[in-house]
DNA sequence: ATATAATGTAAAGTATTATATACATTTGTA
DNA sequence: TACAAATGTATATAATACTTTACATTATAT
């Protein structure tokens, strides 16, 4: 896993669809970048950090610490 | 000014010739990064910050507050 | 003032992100 | 089991990040 986003998504009880519309994509977007099919812009990765209250480091590089 | 590259690279007295070969980008990515011609990937995003050793927020944040 | 380094700009091309739609598969629950 | 919701997958398309090359402008130093 190279991501928390399934993770915070799941402690904010949403499913990638919830969260897909509070950020304003689309559910692929979600499914894509949390199965790092892709790597999101900057200004996602600090929406989403924002809006789970994480930072973007947390979130998408807890691999590497 | 949406980001502090700029700032930072002052800081470490670095070009964006140099910055960009740090971090295995063309020049013309710093420099559009820098002027907001484009929203870099998060991966870039972390590469940079970490590179200046600060967060990701503080990089490319700082208007919002 | 002139040379040189640094930055800005532009255009064409490639790669990747992101969308939309549709359908298959998995998971949870009655 | 059967139904519904959630997730996974596929394909086509649009938008944009990024590269390369090349040249113009601005700043710095001699």
């Amino acid at each position: 896993m190279k991501n928390l986003i399934k993770v915070e998504r799941a402690r904010h009880d949403l499913t990638q669809a919830d969260l897909a519309e509070k950020l304003g994509v689309s559910r692929q977007t979600i499914h894509a970048i949390e199965n790092n099919k892709f790597n999101p812009s900057v200004t996602l990765a600090i929406k989403m950090a924002r809006f789970f209250k994480v930072t973007v480091e947390y979130l998408f590089d807890i691999e590497e610490a």
